[in-house]
DNA sequence: TTGCGAAGTGGGACAAAGTGGGATAAAATA
DNA sequence: TATTTTATCCCACTTTGTCCCACTTCGCAA
C-alpha cells in the first residue's frame, strides 16, 4: 500500500463530494473507509484492509487481551458503527455523509492531509488551530 | 456472507414496517431471521445461517462443554423460541412483530447498526445513550 | 506565448432509496 | 356466517445520491 504524506487544501462541494489530490488517487483503491476518529475531530479514510488493521491494532496493546470483555466487545461495535464504505466517482470524489460531515464539523475549506496508512479530513480552519498547538522546537534543544 | 458496518437512522411505520439500508439490503438475502438481543436491549437480525452459528458459538465457550447439560439444553430451547423468520417485502422491508417491537421498546426512530454477520435494531435514543457510555479514550492511552 | 492535458470544481438530469397510505386478501373473533 | 382485525401487495411521493458533462485553472512543453 501507500504512504500518504502532504497537505492538501481542497473544497467540499454543494452535495458534499470531495475530489482527492491526484497522488492520493493513484495509491489507493476506488473502495474506501470513511470513520469519524475517535476524538471526532476529523474524519479518517482507509482502503478496507487497512481500516481492519487499525481496528485490531487498537485492542492489541493489552497484551493480547482478547476482544472477549464485554468492554472490548461494546468499543469494536462502536467503531464498527461509525465507518462507512464509500466509492470514488468517475471524477475520483467521494461522497461524504451528511451525518459524518456534521460529526467532523466538516464546512467548505477542508485540509487532506497524509497519515502513512490513511488520510485525514479536516475542517481547514480546525486543523490550522490544530498545527498552532504542535510545538516542534522541543525537537531541537538539548 | 457480508461484512455489514455502519450506523443508519431509519423510520419505523404505522404497520411496524422496516426499510433496510441499501448496503444491508446488497449484502443479505431476503429470509431473514429476527431475535431479541439477550440482554432485551435491541434486536438481532441474522440469516439463517448466521443465526445457527451464533447460537453455536455461545456455546462453544465453556471450553468443548457440550450441550447435553440440561441447563445447556433449556438456555438453547429458549433462544430458539425468541427467534422468528421473516422475509422482505417488494420494497425491501421487512415486518417487526408487536411483541418484538415492545420488547426491544421500538417507536418510530430506530437506528440499524452493523455488527458484522447480523445488525442490531435499536431505539435511537437508547443507541445515543449506550453509545455515550462506550469510552473510546482508553484506546489511546498508554 | 500558445497549446494541450491533467486536476479540481460545479451543476443538471436522472435513478434509487426511504417513506407513507390505500386496496385487497387472509386470519381471527364473535 | 358476519364482522373486525391483521397482514400483504401495490402504487406514489419526497429526498438523496449517482452519473455525466462542462468550465476553469495550472503546469509543462513546443
Amino acid at each position: 500500500m501507500a504512504d500518504l504524506v502532504g497537505e492538501y487544501r481542497h473544497k467540499l462541494d454543494a452535495k458534499g463530494r470531495l475530489s482527492l489530490p491526484s497522488d492520493f488517487r493513484k495509491a489507493l483503491s476506488k473502495h474506501l473507509m470513511v470513520t469519524i476518529s475517535p476524538k471526532g475531530e476529523c474524519l479518517y479514510v482507509f482502503e478496507p484492509e487497512g481500516f481492519s488493521a487499525w481496528v485490531s491494532s487498537l485492542f492489541e496493546k493489552d497484551g493480547g487481551f482478547k476482544s472477549s470483555s464485554s468492554k472490548h466487545v461494546a468499543q469494536r461495535k462502536l467503531l464498527n458503527s461509525r465507518v462507512k464504505p464509500v466509492e470514488l466517482d468517475n471524477s475520483g470524489r467521494l461522497g461524504i455523509s451528511a451525518s459524518q460531515r456534521e460529526a467532523a464539523l466538516l464546512d467548505k475549506e477542508v485540509v487532506l492531509v497524509g497519515d502513512t496508512d490513511h488520510f485525514e479530513v479536516w475542517d481547514a480552519k480546525r486543523w490550522d488551530d490544530f498545527c498552532a498547538t504542535v510545538d516542534l522546537d522541543s525537537l531541537f534543544e538539548d
